[in-house]
DNA sequence: TTGAAAGCGCTAACAA
DNA sequence: TTGTTAGCGCTTTCAA
């Protein structure tokens, strides 16, 4: 069955007593055959064990099968189910995934990228690299797919629109009758911008106050570490958002430590609805954005532009609001500061 | 700079005014140049922008630079953390990762696997993949290092000891006074057995009590689902691990909503050290497995063998164990077998 | 339906 | 130090 020496298509040409282009063809599918050419064809190729070379098979066509995928940080479980969902969708597709875990890093990125270039026949990006690397894609002679909204017009991404995002959650909080709200971002983030646009959007016309804070990073560490920032404070937010879920489960974990009753003293909501949020306590209310769907979705997006086919109709999904109990406005009581004002809209009871 | 075709060696030689075998000895740093012509190469290449096509220069070398990596369940955070760690030492060598998510499947795991060794120089394959795939795997002419301990000798195989992580909780837990102890397993991996022989090897000559259970899959999801069959019963155990931190944050999250409280009527611990075990309530006593530094470890570990050194004196680490809240002996008292009672738990009084 | 032959871009002898 | 050349395994005209 197996050689010890890889057999090739002449290989498998001699063994069946026909030529290699014969067997090129066969194994591409690209005509028919006699029966007997085909029968010999099939059982050398079974019991040399051949399999096509994708390395030749790619210098003459100059096509790879392989799909470059760079996330951000690959133990963030946003990303990890992005991957999850253009894994499948790769892998149904026979194109292999050639991943880089860009590990938050801001510099040396398009090295990183370069060999990816060469390897796949297109690539699937974070669009939180430095903008000089997306033009550079951008300007590249390969089909390229962002995730997310990247600070430049007129390239493919597909994800949720972050002002969107912010605003539904916004909204949620408004309605709960929280009157200052906190939102601990991560400036160096394209989306941040657009985060605080779509807060400041449902916020202000409702005369509620927006405190901006930033994370070092977008972790559970680093929410942790600017808990003390965002909460002691005697104008303490009755609600923080965290830019993403793991900055919210760092901050209120930390408030807990603090001594914080959640929600009672001070409300979370996250973003993203990475699994863990639904096994913190109290639960964390947030916005599903769908990691894993869009994963799938920009795959498939990239596999259409490889191949030259129509994109795939894939609505862009709306994004949902996870309600959960770290963001029920529950007691009305003190949290002072100043004065809290009771008898705010308490529309949600349960 | 960037041409519309991609420029090839050729077209540098030309450029440069040498031959095609000066440019490849110089972008493979094979020689040393007269200065004119160093100087004439690296200008060369700079305004074609050339990069070497990978797929040429596999085709005669053989070689394709590229390790591949095959995981259960990528969204499983221990996975994503190996791959962290792989993807790190793999840029740092010049390697690039093709990665498959396995997603927990059981069959069809070779056709997958089977792209990957054409394209890549050595395999680094999760070892709770079936057992004619592990043969297969062993038998290719290819190196291929495992993560964890198949059930296969004579192969090459990374990450703890599993006898040793079980017996190491086992005997936290006998320490802390439990004398009925459940196991929440998974049957369908190979480590099970041998959990459930390091579970044993401290428990019995101790007299405890161990009870097995075993979750459908090594996930939260299953562990909420297995939960009731647990905790219901007269015998209920006094304290619970999950085979993972997954599974037992499952089983915590649902004990919660049965109305037990955590460590008092049930204590939990898990396996792997996962980020978000320290996050829930009470936090998660479990053993780290050092899941990142173990993606470290055996990408070194292959590139080792694909490159003919002497494999890495990187020693076996111990895994340790993370004493946490939820499974500390608090109460003596006799767990009842029944109702539930008592007051509220006020956890953080402020 | 089948085959012959020309490369794809590169490396590695071997020569010069 | 530099160049010539023979392939690596495959696909793809173009003929037969």
């Amino acid at each position: 069955m197996n050689q010890r020496k890889k057999a090739t298509i002449r290989d498998v040409a001699e063994a069946a007593g026909v030529s290699i282009a014969t067997v090129s063809k066969y194994i591409n599918r690209q005509q028919s055959f006699s029966p007997s050419v085909e029968e010999k064809l099939r059982s050398a190729i079974l019991d040399l064990g051949y399999s096509q070379n994708p390395a030749a098979r790619s210098m003459v066509t100059g096509r790879t099968t392989a799909i470059g995928l760079a996330v951000m940080d690959i133990s963030n479980p946003h990303y990890a189910n992005v991957m999850k969902g253009a894994n499948r969708v790769a892998l149904a597709n026979g194109y292999n995934l050639l991943v880089v875990d860009l590990e938050e890093k801001s510099t040396g990125v398009r090295e990183l990228l370069e060999p990816l270039v060469l390897r796949t026949d297109g690539l699937i990006v974070s669009a939180r690299i430095p903008k000089d690397v997306v033009d550079w894609l951008a300007e590249l002679d390969k089909p390229v797919a962002f995730l997310g909204q990247p600070e430049r017009q007129g390239v493919v991404s597909v994800g949720m629109d972050s002002v969107e995002v912010a605003s539904l959650l916004a909204g949620y909080l408004a309605q709960q009758g929280f009157t200052r709200i906190g939102y601990v971002g991560y400036p160096r983030a394209a989306w941040n911008v657009e985060r605080l646009r779509g807060l400041h959007a449902v916020l202000d016309p409702a005369g509620i106050e927006l405190m901006e804070f930033n994370a070092e990073e977008p972790t559970s560490e680093a929410g942790e570490r600017v808990a003390a920032k965002v909460l002691l404070r005697s104008d303490r937010p009755q609600a923080v958002i965290g830019c993403n879920d793991l900055v919210a489960i760092g901050l209120m974990t930390q408030a807990r430590a603090l001594g914080f009753r959640i929600p009672e003293d001070v409300a979370f909501a996250g973003i993203d609805n990475i699994p863990t949020s639904r096994y913190v306590t109290p639960a964390l209310t947030t916005v599903d954005v769908f990691s894993e769907a869009t994963g799938e979705a920009v795959m498939k997006q990239i596999i259409s532009m490889v191949t030259d086919q129509p994109p795939s109709d894939e609505l862009r999904r709306q994004p949902l609001l996870i309600v959960r109990d770290s963001a029920k406005r529950v007691s009305g009581d003190d949290i002072p500061a100043k004065a809290e004002e009771l008898s705010k809209s308490e529309e949600l009871g349960k």
